[in-house]
DNA sequence: CAGATACATGTAACAGTTACAGGAATACTC
DNA sequence: GAGTATTCCTGTAACTGTTACATGTATCTG
């Protein structure tokens, strides 16, 4: 393979300057650099500690995230769990913080022996996100689906299941189902989107917009809607909400208005982690598993980096399921719903 | 200072061979192993690449934590957040799977490079942990008090919080106020059962045993906290449950047994997450800031690694805090509590 | 124009790793 | 028991990548 002196002859430069390069040390100038760059990112080299060679996964997630949430930590569990039986280590990097000035991604993970990686995105970081694909590292997206990179986009498929819970609230009686979803227009939502029309359409009802809103995607947002609820004439009696946070904000601003959750309104909510049974009355929610997203993660990575085809039962994909407990009902009669 | 060849030499034997330890290679002999060991540990060896040594922090955790719970997600966030201004990188490791076999932890350690340990423990993983202290690794202690390691074992005092919390109680005219923990005995629970104690004291009320309940750390724990305490002849009428999932598990619990919280029974559960505001009523709680738990370890660890003494604000003591919220209330008349 | 300064680069000496060969002990065969 | 094969262990040497130091070049400065 390649080394630090063939890199150095090919480019014409020694291998002072490579190293150098590879460190990104503010001492090179751009010329020798970029010789140096054409050359390293022809061969994807990778640099080695005598004959060893680091092996090293990241977990590369930006400011807009918090790596707390319910939805991360479970990820990065899954990942970790994945990883163990592939004795590789799980790096934590925050992309705004990780690289030195000047440096490009793939620099930064050559540098830190990261030979494959986990980019959890938003759609707000996707240019960056599609810099990095198409460097070349072997990556794995959460969170966005990037045109290009389909196969390396994984996500859970709450679509059907996200049809599911508006059909179980039109089996209930409801005819008037509201959709509330992210101010942001990422794939997880769009498709949530799409199960709500999906199940409208197979039941003859038509899609109105002025049942649809959009909150941001935090407990606030839920109190929001709510209360924008409250006050309109003509309240649906259920709904579907696409985000975690937001049907925990509902709830609690329902229960200060003075909604009674079933009763006056149905609630179908999204849950990544366990707060379905936090909750009273505990929510009826379109439900997936962040930590078995992880480890699918893992996988589609690991089948990757060793070029081998994805076992079977890791190809399929994953899918949310709808499970219903306490916060959706019949519909009451229409002279009750808006007393 | 010590490098490879020196290490070699004052131990009688090749460079191969004391890189051979290092890597915990299995064809080196006992004796050899042995020889080179007491020359590594004399000095503190560290591996360098070229001249560069590498720099990474290792959240250390074992198979009884779940990774994905608000506590560790919250920890390692703050360790992220801390790591990034030292420009350290954050690796997770499993203490099952983590070493190889016949490999010691610090020298798994030295392989990885990793300069810095957050070992995040229980009380059931006390010798372990107390091994890896021994052995010199820069280390900073979570979730366990080891005893000769006091100053790196970094918590969250919540006695003080505690006392606060059945004060508040007593001072809301509950005189029969339960005590709910956890089955281990870890220093947090302690605590809390200090400041309970305390807070009686104060209130010249006597600690009944039988006002006192043991129960797993999960919602299961505290559902059949609550099948028990609805069984009792002479129920109290509040109670501090020291734990986060043991409290959720109560309010669904008492719900469905038909006690109302919180006329019936006043709870001061415990949060180390956002989980009282998502509960109905929203919970009275004793909370801790599991983030800023981390951004204090970082904070330690790395006065350790550069023998500095503390920063003046890192220096002191975490502190959890009482939260009053919905689920305590004043007591009701004796009549009407045991009906 | 001489001298000083800053920058870019190569040489060489260093760091750790491991393929390969060889020695020593043990096991096996006749 | 002698000879052979095998296994285990170890050191040499050749390979990784890094960086202190010296050197050359260009640009200011008086």
């Amino acid at each position: 393979m390649a080394s630090v002196r063939q890199i150095a002859k090919q480019a014409g430069v020694s291998t002072a300057t490579v190293s150098r390069v590879m460190n990104n040390s503010p001492q090179v100038s751009g010329e020798a650099k970029r010789k140096v760059m054409t050359v390293i990112n022809g061969v994807n080299y990778m640099p080695a500690v005598g004959k060893k060679t680091t092996t090293n996964i990241a977990y590369l997630f930006t400011d807009s995230i918090t790596l707390s949430s319910p939805y991360d930590a479970g990820v990065m569990a899954g990942l970790s769990a994945g990883l163990e039986q592939h004795r590789l280590d799980l790096l934590i990097l925050n992309a705004r913080t990780c690289r030195e000035s000047g440096e490009t991604f793939s620099q930064m993970f050559r540098r830190k022996g990261v030979q494959g990686v986990i980019i959890r995105t938003t759609a707000g970081t996707r240019e960056a996100c599609k810099a990095i694909l198409e460097s070349g590292v072997p990556a794995v997206v959460l969170g966005d689906q990037i045109e290009g990179y389909e196969e390396v986009c994984v996500d859970v498929d709450s679509r059907d299941a996200s049809r599911d819970a508006v059909e179980h609230l039109i089996g209930l009686g409801h005819r008037s189902v509201a959709f509330c979803t992210n101010i942001v227009d990422d794939k997880d939502h769009l498709d949530r989107f799409a199960g709500y029309q999906e199940a409208l359409s197979n039941a003859g009802l038509a899609f109105e917009s002025r049942l649809m809103f959009r909150v941001p995607a935090n407990r606030q947002g839920g109190e929001q809607f709510v209360r924008r609820l409250a006050a309109m004439v003509d309240r649906p009696s259920a709904v579907f909400v696409a985000d975690p946070a937001t049907c925990v904000g509902m709830l609690t601003e329902a229960r200060r208005q003075g909604i009674d959750v079933p009763r006056d309104l149905s609630i179908v909510g999204f849950d990544d982690s366990e707060a379905r049974f936090v909750t009273s009355p505990e929510l009826t929610a379109v439900c997936q598993d962040s930590e078995l997203l992880g480890r699918h993660a893992m996988a589609v990575l690991m089948s990757r980096l060793t070029s081998q085809s994805l076992e079977a039962d890791s190809a399929r994909p994953l899918r949310a399921w709808l499970e219903v407990n306490a916060t959706t009902a019949a519909v009451a009669d229409a002279a009750d719903a808006n007393d």
